[in-house]
DNA sequence: GGTCATTGCGGGAGCGCTCCCACTTTCCGG
DNA sequence: CCGGAAAGTGGGAGCGCTCCCGCAATGACC
């Protein structure tokens, strides 16, 4: 393995000055940057991370914990992330949660991330009491994406608005028996999402004059499988509701899923919309509230890195806009008798 | 930041022990290594992988090269890989190519990978003649997921028979004329299951005397907006095919969309059917050749891990098994006059 | 012509760990 | 009682880089 020695050595020089040159910093005449850069890529020369890392304290690596990789809105932030890392020339180090609590607390607890990465990126989970104090002890730059955690770093969008955008949709098309399939509000993913859209939610049938009722609320889990059973039980109920919003796409897309076993008809027999503008959810007509996911992952990772980079970092709380996208999924309440005929 | 000497200095012991210790080598007395635990835990001691990583030439890392974290089949993979990686206490470096030519160059080019990562996984691409040059040349365990390259490590289906599966299952329903949706056998992520999966699907339908039309072959790009268009393409015709076999869920989750456009009927009018049982498979009743996906990232990883350890490491080409799910999206084919009566 | 920045470069001390080799002690069999 | 193996431990030389400090040469300015 060729080192920097052997770079000195050929170009006649120190190894401070190949440090220097290869790394671009100031200080270094451009013809002997030329001779070296030329050197280095004759004797096949690459850097060792390790060696820089150790010596330098930096390891131009970012750790992005995510709750699950398969779930498309976390991959989506991910990519994100990843493209303008990559563009800065740092690694992404992905630890996937899956689930497991115990993987959970293994990525906090042994914090191994402390000399492994230079910042932490954390999706949509809400880090435990205990967790916040094993990540700020890091004195590294860690920004939370889809959870609102007031002195930290965040960038997510406004939830509570998202709710309301949703909910304000479906009673200006005249429903006003509106169901809600959301999900825990304490779990293993506990991000703060699910109670900020609830109250969205809330609010704004409350603000409209609407009677909110418990019993059109639904679990679904954030998941298709979980919005499937959560859409059956609201659908399967006597006095259905005409409308659900659904607090994610994959959920809304699970309550379409329902409609269609139960043999009723979207938009005419209900109107679904959920959040988020899934890849899928065009393809399901969905109307949604579309979220920047992809920006997400970018804004945050350009965060950190700012933060690693200039001096002055403090703790910025970025939130992005949401977009009502009206499909085929959403229409105005039909008569009674009219949709009767229907079923 | 407390290091290793500072452990020492605490168990009045050299460092040699405490980094036996700490690594559970052998040589070391149980009531030694107990002390030791004790007083890294009190100290709130944490192990620098820069400097084991320079002094030991291993990183406990591993590469995911991946063509695109946001689709779901990768994603799947990359969960498993990290499964196991994870119980190793290894970690994950993810390098996410998402169609950026540029990106991908990168990563083989600039072989930071050298002295980064203990190994890399590839995943669905095809590596270069060039591009496997280096992979060689790193000296490292590399594995292949979802591609045929005799002479290197490899984990993947028998894309042959997985095509053939399926067409054999819509020719067993009596249909003959069978749209095929598939993708570019070269490109950007040019693996070699698009052209297996292509040969399978001719293989069996002449073996079954059918006529191959080319006509009825359509490119979908393996996303769900490419099956959109080729499903739209096959089932407007006026002779349109009975079914479609979709070389991937996503592309059949876009024919199925198509036909649902046309006002077709699945599966009275057209049978669709893919391959992967991707997570929302079941949610459109799509019947589908099933693939361990989420396996096939433990197993590659778990064959790296093995080469890593065990010291005879020799290529080795596994082949996980695919077995057919018939769900609601296909069906017998239905006599001419009694279709019709569906349109 | 002298003073003082400024620029370009070299020397060399670490960074925190691993691993080879050597040393001591204990234990066992002959 | 002795020799030798085995077990437990210490010393210390790196691993390949960064970065502080120092030095020389050059040029600008009065």
């Amino acid at each position: 393995m060729t080192s920097i020695k052997d770079v000195a050595r050929d170009v006649e020089m120190s190894t401070a000055t190949i440090s220097r040159a290869l790394r671009g910093l100031q200080g270094v005449s451009a013809e002997t940057r030329e001779r070296v850069l030329e050197s280095a890529h004759r004797l096949g020369y690459v850097p060792s991370p390790s060696a820089a890392g150790l010596a330098s304290g930096q390891t131009r690596t970012v750790a992005v914990i995510v709750p699950r990789v398969t779930q498309w809105f976390f991959a989506a932030i991910v990519q994100g992330a990843e493209e303008v890392l990559r563009e800065r020339g740092y690694d992404l180090l992905l630890y996937n949660l899956a689930g497991d609590a115990s993987a959970r607390h293994r990525v906090f607890e042994t914090s191994l991330l402390t000399k492994r990465v230079d910042a932490v990126l954390v999706l949509s989970l809400k880090p435990s009491v205990d967790e916040l104090q094993r990540l700020s002890v890091l004195g590294r730059p860690v920004t939370i994406i889809g959870a609102d955690m007031p002195g930290w770093a965040t960038v997510r969008i406004d939830d509570h608005e998202a709710a309301a955008t949703a909910t304000g949709h479906l009673l200006g098309l005249g429903h006003t028996r509106i169901g809600y399939i959301g999900g825990a509000t304490e779990g293993v993913l506990d991000f703060t999402a699910p109670s900020a859209r609830l109250t969205g939610y809330r609010c704004t049938l409350e603000r409209a004059g609407v009677q909110h009722e418990p019993d059109l609320e639904a679990d679904g889990e954030f998941t298709v499988s979980g919005g499937l059973r959560a859409g059956h039980a609201l659908l399967s109920r006597a006095d259905r509701p005409t409308a659900i919003f659904a607090a994610s796409d994959e959920m809304a897309i699970g309550a379409l899923r329902a409609a269609r076993e139960l043999g009723l008809r979207v938009p005419e027999d209900v109107s679904v919309i959920g959040i988020d503008d899934h890849e899928m959810a065009s393809y399901f007509d969905l109307t949604t509230v579309a979220q920047p996911v992809h920006e997400q992952g970018r804004v945050a990772a350009t965060q950190v890195l700012a933060a690693l980079t200039g001096g002055d970092w403090r703790p910025e709380q970025v939130i992005l806009p949401t977009e009502l996208v009206v499909r085929g999924s959403t229409a105005a309440i039909v008569p009674r008798r009219a949709r009767r005929r229907g079923r």
